[in-house]
DNA sequence: GAGTTTGAAACT
DNA sequence: CAGTTTCAAACTC
C-alpha cells in the first residue's frame, strides 16, 4: 500500500510537473520541489532518502505537504533506487521497508483488499508486464525493481517470484500472481542483470531499482514486484514498485543520463505497456494505484482515476493509454523479464518502437529535468513516490494529483496495437507515449516519465541502468491524453539526446523537422539511435526546432497531440470506459487505409492498437482491434458522454464527490476487465480518493478543456469523437495568445462576450476537440464582438452585419491595425463615443467586404464574385491563379500574365474579375469555351494539345487545367524603376488618399493578403499599394492567389524610397506607421491612436507604412513617418474581433483552401501585431530575413523572360 | 539490405 | 475537407 501511495504520489508529482495545466497537481509538485521537506514526513525515510539519494531533487521534493510528503517520499525512494546504488538501497530498504512498509501495507491492504481481490484474478492474467526496477526497493529499500508482469505470468518467472509471492501476499494480495512475475522477473533480472539493477537483491534491499522491468503491462502491479526483491513488503512493495516504476521512469530519464540506472521496464504485454504508458503519462500514478490491483485494467483505472483526480483536468492524454492494456495480452510477459532488463527491454522496445510513438520526450524531459530543476522534480517525484510509499502514503492523496501533470502527450499512438504486438512479441511495447511534455519543463519531465513508462514497457528504454539500451524512445503510444497538445509539445528537452529508444528515425530529407519524422512528431530530439541525415532535430538547434514546431502547430494545433485517444482518457474528458475492450482508445483522426485493410501497421489505428472509428475512412476495414461499426456505437455513446463530460468538466471540481461516484462506476467497468485495485485509491485518495478507489479509469479529463477534469463519468466510450465535438464547442485554439491571456486588459474581457469560452483553459490542453479538422478556428462561442458593437447603444451599433463584417475585414488588414481609421467602426472607444459617419467611412478600412454591405459607390468595384471565387477557386487556386508574364505580349508591356485555370470555373472566375482583358485563351483540345471566357478573350482562342498545355502551364498534370488565359500585365501596375513608370503613376493616381506602403513584406501570401484586403475597401483612384524594394513580387503565384485577383485591379507601384518621397511630396501625403508603444521614445513623432487622432487624419492623404514580418519597420520608415501606437486594449480588441470574424468566415463560406488562407492571414496579422507590441528584435520572424530569390520581383522577371524564351516556339 | 508498398504529411 | 506530391516507415524478398 504504501508503495502504492508512494507511487501515486510520484505519479502525481509527475503529473503535476508535467501537466502544466493542472494547477493543483502542479502545485503540489512544485511544493514538493520548492518546499523543504515537510517536517512531518517521515523523517526516517527522508533522511534515508537523503542519505541515499544523492540527488538533491529528492530532498527538495520533500516538501511539505502530506501529499507532497508522499510524493517526496516517493521521490525519494525512487530516487534512491534510481540513483542509487545498491548500497543505498540496502539502507533504504531497511529503513523504509520496515517501517514504512508496514504502514503502507497495512493501509493499502485495507484499501486494496477489496479491490485487490477483484483484481487479482484478472490481474494475474493480465499483468505481467514489467518489471520495474527499482526503486521501489529502495524505498522499501528493497524494492527493487519491480517487475510487473501481469499476473499470471509472472509467477513463474522468476525465482524471485517466490519472494514476491510472499510479499504479495502480504502486500497485495491479489496481485500476487502478478507480483510473482514481477518478482520473478526481478529476481531474474537481478540475478542476471544484477549489475544493472544493481543487485537488486531482493532481499535485501537493495533492489535496485533501476531496472525494473515491467514486463507486461499493466499491471504493474506490480506490486508484486516487490515481492521480488526484497522486499518484501508486500503491499508496500507494490506500491513501491509502482512508484518505482514511475520513479524509475523518471529516474530513467534523469538517471539514464546520469546514472543510468534507470529502470527498464519491459513491458511485456502490450497492455502492460499501454498501461504503463498511460501511466506514464500520468499515469505513473495510476500505476501505482493500480498496482494493487493488478490487473492491467486496474492500472488504467488507476491512471485514469489518478488523472482525474489529480488533474483534473489536465491532462494529458494520458489516458489514452489506454487501453492498451486491454488486451493485454499480456501474456507474456516476458519472462524474460527475468532476463536482464536491458535485454528484454531493448527488444521490447524495439519491437515497440517502430511506430509507436516515441516518447521522446521522456528521455528528454528526464534529462532536462535532471539537469534542470525539472530534473529535480522528476526525481523527486520518483523518489518521492517511493519514499512516499514508504512513508507516506498515508495520506496523501495529493499525490495523485500530482500525477496529472504527467500527462503526456504522447504522440504516439496508442499503443494498443503495439501492445498487442508486444504481446506477440516481446517487444511489444511500444507504446510509449511520448511525452512530450508539455511545454513546461515539468511537463517534460512528466512526459518523460511517461515515456519511460512506456518505454519501459516497450522496452524502451529506459533502462536505466543500462542505458544502453536505450532508451530511447519509446514509442508510445500514448496517447495522450488530452492534452492538448500542444502545449506540451514539447520541447524536447534539452537534452541531449536522449536516447531513448532505440532506433528511431531514419529521415533522409525532412531534416527531422517534419512530422514525417517520428522523433520530431513525438516531440523528442533525435538521438544516437537515429540514422537521420541532415538532422536539425537536435538540442543544438533548439530554436529551429521550436519555431518549426510552432509553425506546424499553427497549421494544426493538434499536430503533436497524441494520435490515439484513449477512451479511458476520454473518460476524463470523456471518459471512456475502461472496460471496454481494449479498444477503448480510438485514433483521433482515423485512418484512411485503402489496401491494408487496417491489418498492417501502415494503418495508424492498427499501429496504435485501437480499432477503427467513425473517423476512419478506411476501405475494407478488418482492423482486429475493432472496425468502424463497432466503434460507431461506441462513439454515439461517447457523444452522449461528451456532452455530459463537458458539463461535468466544468463542474468537475465541484463534483468531485460525484466523480467519485462515477469513478466507482467506472471502476466497475474496469473491474470487469481487470480487477481493480483499490490501493491506488488510497493514494489517489489524497487527491480524490474516490477516484482512485474507483479506479476509474477514466481519465482525466482533461481533455477538453482543459482541465477539466474530465468528466468523470465514465463513460466508456470515449471517444475521440466526443472530443471532437466538444472541441467544437469551444476552442479557440487559434485565437491569438494574446486574446487568451488573462492579462489582457479589462476591456478585452468586457468586450468579448464569450470571454469565458474563449479562454480556453489555459492549458488548453484540452485540446480542442475541434480539432478534428484541424484547422478551423472556432468560433462558436465567439459571437460578435460586443465591444465593438457595443457599446452600446443601440443604435447602430454596429451594424452589425455590415459593420462587423467590415470590421473583420478591416482588422484583417494588418496594417489597419495601425491605422486610425479603425476607430471609426467602433461606436465608442475608451469610454467616449465615436462618431460614426457613414460618409467618412470611405476610408478603405471601413468598407465592408461583403457585397451587401458595400457602399453603393463601390458596388462596381467590389466584385461579388470574390466570394464566389473563393468558393470556386478555393480548391484549385493554384491553377486558377497561376500566372506568368506573357512573353508574347509586347515589349512594352512586357508584362503579360498567363492565367491558367484548372477548371472552367476557375478560369471563368478569373475572367470575371475583370482583370485585364485576355489576350489569348488557350484551351485544351476538345474543351468547350466557356461562354464568358469567349467574350472576354475576344474570340482569340487557341486550342492546344495536352502536351503544350502542360508545357505552358508549367504544371505537372494538365488534367485539371482546361484553359490558360494569356493576359497583359495589369495596367495598374507600374514599376517606377522602369522606363515609363512615372506615367503609370500619374494614370493610377489622380489624388491618392490612402496608400499602403509595404516595406519588406517577404511572404508572398502576406503580400497578397494585404493587397486583397485593401482592395476590399478600395476607392478607385484614391487607394493604392506602394511596394518598396524589399517586397516580394506581387505577381508571384502565391501572392496572386492570396490577393485573389486584387493585384490585377489595384494600383500597385513598385519603387524605392526616393520614389515614395516624391509621391508623398507631390500629393502632400502624410506618412504613418504603426509603432509599439513601448518603444516610443516620446518623440513628437509618436502618437497614440485616439479618436481625435483618427478624426484629424480622416481627411488627410495618408501613406500607411507596414514593416516586414520579420524586422518590423525599417530605420527609414521610422525616420520618415509619424508613428502611431495603438493601445494594447485596442489591439486586443481588434485582434479579438479579427479572429472572431475570421472564424465566422471560415465557418460559413470559406472553402478549405480559404480557411487555410485565413489561418495565414491570422498569422500575418498576429505577426504584425507583434511588431507593434514588441520591439523588432523580439519579433519572431516567420519568414526568411530577406525575400527569397525566387520571390523577388526582378528575378521573377528574369525567370519569366527565360521561360518565355524557352517557350517561344510554343507560341509560335 | 535493397526494393516495394503504403498512407500520412506536406504542398499547391 | 481537393488533388498531388513527398516522405519515411512498414513490409517484402
Ligand atoms: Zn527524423
Ligand atoms: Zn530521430
Ligand atoms: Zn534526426
Ligand atoms: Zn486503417
Ligand atoms: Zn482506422
Ligand atoms: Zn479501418
Amino acid at each position: 500500500m504504501r508503495v502504492r501511495f508512494a507511487l501515486d504520489l510520484l505519479i502525481h508529482l509527475v503529473l503535476e510537473t508535467s501537466a502544466p495545466s493542472c494547477s493543483c497537481s502542479v502545485v503540489s509538485a512544485v511544493k514538493i520541489h520548492a518546499y523543504p521537506p515537510a517536517a512531518g514526513r517521515d523523517s526516517p525515510l527522508f533522511s534515508f532518502i537523503d542519505s541515499l539519494s544523492p540527488i538533491e531533487p529528492l530532498k527538495s521534493a520533500y516538501s511539505g505537504n502530506g501529499l507532497q510528503a508522499y510524493h517526496q517520499s516517493l521521490n525519494v525512494t525512487s530516487v534512491s533506487s534510481i540513483f542509487t546504488s545498491p548500497h543505498h538501497n540496502a539502507h533504504k530498504e531497511s529503513k523504509l521497508s520496515k517501517g514504512s512498509f508496514a504502514d503502507y501495507t497495512e493501509n493499502e491492504l485495507c484499501m486494496e483488499e477489496g479491490t485487490d481481490k477483484n483484481k487479482s484474478p484478472t490481474s494475474s492474467t493480465a499483468v505481467r508486464l514489467f518489471a520495474c526496477t527499482s526503486t521501489i526497493t529502495r524505498e522499501s529499500h528493497t524494492m527493487t525493481t519491480c517487475s510487473v508482469n501481469e499476473g499470471i505470468v509472472d509467477p513463474p518467472k522468476g525465482p524471485n517470484d517466490l519472494p514476491q509471492p510472499g510479499r504479495f501476499d502480504s502486500g497485495s494480495p491479489d496481485h500476487n500472481t502478478a507480483p510473482c512475475h514481477g518478482v520473478s522477473v526481478r529476481s531474474d533480472l537481478k540475478q542476471d542483470k544484477c549489475p544493472k539493477l544493481e543487485a537488486v537483491q531482493t532481499t535485501n534491499n537493495t533492489v535496485e531499482k533501476r531496472k525494473c522491468l515491467f514486463s507486461t503491462d499493466m499491471q504493474l502491479q506490480d506490486g508484486c514486484q516487490p515481492a521480488k526483491e526484497n522486499n518484501e513488503v508486500m503491499g508496500c512493495e507494490w506500491d513501491d514498485l509502482v512508484s518505482v516504476t514511475s520513479g524509475e521512469l523518471l529516474a530513467f530519464d534523469s538517471s539514464m543520463d546520469q546514472h543510468h540506472t534507470g529502470v527498464q521496464l519491459a513491458v511485456n504485454n502490450a497492455e502492460s505497456c499501454g498501461y504503463l504508458l498511460s501511466k506514464l503519462a500520468g499515469g505513473a500514478d495510476i500505476s501505482d494505484r493500480t498496482h494493487p490491483t493488478t490487473s492491467s485494467q486496474a492500472y488504467y483505472h488507476e491512471m485514469v482515476v489518478g488523472e482525474d483526480k489529480t488533474e483534473n483536468g489536465q491532462l494529458f492524454p494520458e489516458d489514452k493509454k489506454t487501453i492498451l492494456s486491454e488486451e493485454i495480452q499480456d501474456n507474456i510477459n516476458e519472462e524474460n523479464a527475468c532476463i536482464p532488463l536491458g535485454c528484454k527491454v531493448e527488444t521490447q522496445q524495439r519491437g515497440v518502437r517502430r511506430r509507436c510513438l516515441v516518447f521522446e520526450a521522456a528521455g528528454y524531459s528526464h534529462r532536462t529535468v535532471q539537469k534542470e530543476s525539472a530534473g529535480d522534480l522528476s526525481f523527486s517525484t520518483c523518489k518521492g513516490k517511493s519514499s512516499a510509499q514508504n512513508h507516506r502514503n498515508p495520506g496523501k492523496t495529493p499525490s495523485p494529483h500530482v500525477f496529472r501533470g504527467i500527462g503526456l502527450h504522447l504522440n504516439a499512438l496508442a499503443l494498443t496495437s503495439k501492445d498487442k504486438m508486444a504481446c506477440q512479441d516481446p517487444l511489444a511495447t511500444a507504446l510509449v507515449p511520448s511525452l512530450k511534455t508539455e511545454q513546461d519543463v515539468h511537463g517534460n519531465l512528466l512526459s518523460a516519465g511517461g515515456n519511460f513508462f512506456h518505454s519501459g514497457s516497450g522496452s524502451l528504454d529506459l533502462q536505466m541502468d543500462n542505458d544502453d539500451c536505450s532508451v530511447g524512445g519509446f514509442l508510445g503510444n500514448d496517447h495522450n491524453s488530452s492534452q492538448s497538445s500542444s502545449p506540451p509539445k514539447k520541447r524536447r528537452k534539452s537534452d541531449n539526446g536522449d536516447d531513448d529508444s532505440c532506433k528511431r528515425c531514419s529521415c533522409k530529407k525532412s531534416k527531422c523537422l517534419k512530422l514525417y519524422c517520428e522523433c520530431f512528431a513525438a516531440g523528442v530530439y533525435c538521438s544516437e539511435p537515429c540514422s537521420c541525415q541532415g538532422c536539425l532535430n537536435k538540442p543544438i538547434h533548439e530554436e529551429i526546432v521550436l519555431s518549426t514546431r510552432k509553425q506546424i502547430e499553427f497549421r494544426n494545433p493538434l499536430a503533436f497531440a497524441p494520435k490515439v485517444i484513449r477512451m479511458s482518457e476520454a473518460g476524463q474528458e470523456t471518459q471512456e470506459d475502461p472496460k471496454n475492450t481494449p479498444a477503448s482508445a480510438r485514433h483521433k483522426r482515423g485512418c484512411n487505409c485503402k489496401k491494408s485493410s487496417c491489418l498492417k501497421k501502415y494503418c495508424e489505428c492498427y499501429q496504435g492498437g485501437v480499432g477503427c472509428s467513425n473517423n476512419c475512412r478506411c476501405e475494407t476495414c478488418k482492423n482486429t482491434f475493432g472496425t468502424r461499426d463497432v466503434a460507431v456505437s461506441a462513439e454515439n455513446e461517447e457523444m452522449k458522454q461528451e456532452g455530459e463530460q463537458t458539463e461535468s468538466c466544468e463542474k468537475e471540481k465541484e463534483n468531485d464527490q460525484q466523480k467519485a461516484n462515477v469513478h466507482s462506476e467506472d471502476h466497475k467497468l474496469v473491474e470487469l476487465v481487470v480487477p481493480i485495485t483499490p490501493p491506488l485509491d488510497v493514494s489517489s485518495s489524497l487527491l480524490k480518493q474516490p477516484n482512485f478507489s474507483n479506479a476509474k479509469p477514466p481519465r482525466p479529463c482533461k481533455a477538453r478543456s482543459g482541465s477539466s477534469s474530465r468528466s468523470s463519468k465514465a463513460s466508456v466510450t470515449v471517444q475521440s469523437r466526443k472530443i471532437s465535438k466538444v472541441g467544437d464547442s469551444v476552442f479557440i485554439e487559434e485565437m491569438p495568445d494574446i486574446l487568451r491571456e488573462p492579462s489582457s486588459p479589462g476591456i478585452v474581457k468586457t468586450c468579448s462576450p464569450n470571454g469565458k469560452r474563449v479562454s480556453p483553459p489555459h492549458n488548453a490542453l484540452s485540446i480542442s476537440p475541434n480539432r478534428k479538422g484541424g484547422r478551423k478556428l472556432i468560433l462558436k462561442s465567439i459571437p460578435s464582438f460586443p465591444s465593438l458593437v457595443g457599446d452600446t447603444n443601440g443604435g447602430s451599433a454596429i451594424c452589425s452585419s455590415d459593420s462587423t463584417t467590415a470590421l473583420a475585414l478591416v482588422v484583417a488588414e494588418a496594417y489597419l491595425y495601425v491605422c486610425p481609421w479603425n476607430q471609426v467602426h467602433r461606436k465608442s472607444w475608451a469610454g467616449q463615443p465615436i462618431i460614426r459617419d457613414r460618409s467618412t467611412t470611405c476610408s478603405p478600412i471601413m468598407k465592408p467586404c461583403e457585397v451587401t454591405n458595400l457602399p453603393e459607390k463601390n458596388e462596381h468595384l467590389i466584385r461579388h464574385d470574390i466570394k464566389m471565387i473563393c468558393v470556386v477557386c478555393g480548391t484549385y487556386l493554384r491553377l486558377a491563379m497561376h500566372l506568368f508574364h506573357d512573353p508574347s505580349s509586347c515589349r512594352k508591356a512586357q508584362d503579360g500574365l498567363y492565367a491558367n485555370g484548372s477548371s472552367q470555373f476557375a478560369t471563368r472566375e478569373i475572367c470575371r474579375l475583370g482583370f485585364a482583358a485576355i489576350d489569348c485563351l488557350l484551351l485544351l483540345d476538345g474543351a468547350e469555351v466557356p461562354g464568358e471566357l469567349h467574350e472576354l478573350s475576344g474570340g482569340n482562342v487557341v486550342y492546344v494539345s495536352a502536351t503544350v498545355m502542360k508545357k505552358i502551364s508549367g504544371m505537372q498534370s494538365v488534367d485539371s487545367t482546361e484553359a490558360i488565359a494569356v493576359m497583359h500585365m495589369p495596367k495598374h501596375f507600374c514599376d517606377l524603376g522602369d522606363d515609363e513608370g512615372g506615367a503609370g503613376l500619374d494614370a493610377s493616381f489622380q489624388s491618392p488618399k490612402r496608400i499602403l506602403v509595404l516595406d519588406g513584406i517577404q511572404d508572398p501570401g502576406n503580400l497578397g493578403t494585404l493587397i486583397s484586403n485593401l482592395f476590399k475597401t478600395y476607392v478607385i483612384s484614391k487607394d493604392g499599394v506602394f511596394l518598396l524594394p524589399a517586397c516580394c513580387d506581387p505577381f508571384n503565384e502565391k501572392a496572386l492567389r492570396a490577393a485573389r485577383g486584387a493585384s490585377l485591379q489595384l494600383p500597385i507601384i513598385s519603387g524605392n524610397w526616393c520614389d515614395l518621397h516624391d509621391l508623398v511630396t507631390r500629393y502632400g501625403m502624410k506618412m504613418l506607421a504603426g509603432h509599439p508603444e513601448s518603444s516610443s521614445d516620446g518623440s513628437e513623432k509618436t502618437h497614440v491612436l485616439s479618436k481625435e487622432l483618427a478624426d484629424s487624419l480622416m481627411s488627410e492623404s495618408l501613406c500607411l507604412v507596414l514593416g516586414s514580418e520579420g524586422n518590423g519597420l525599417s530605420e527609414e520608415t521610422v525616420q520618415a513617418c509619424d508613428l502611431v501606437s495603438i493601445p494594447m486594449e485596442v489591439l486586443l480588441i481588434l485582434q479579438y474581433v479579427l479572429v472572431a470574424r475570421l472564424n465566422q468566415w471560415s465557418a460559413t463560406r470559406m472553402s478549405p483552401y480559404e480557411t487555410a488562407k485565413t489561418d495565414k492571414m491570422v498569422q500575418t496579422i498576429s505577426l504584425i501585431l507583434q511588431s507593434h507590441l514588441c520591439s523588432p528584435s523580439h519579433l519572431q520572424s516567420h519568414s526568411r530575413p530577406t525575400v527569397a530569390p525566387w520571390n523577388r520581383i526582378h528575378n521573377r522577371r528574369a525567370t519569366y523572360d527565360a521561360w518565355t524564351h524557352d517557350n517561344a516556339n510554343v507560341f509560335k
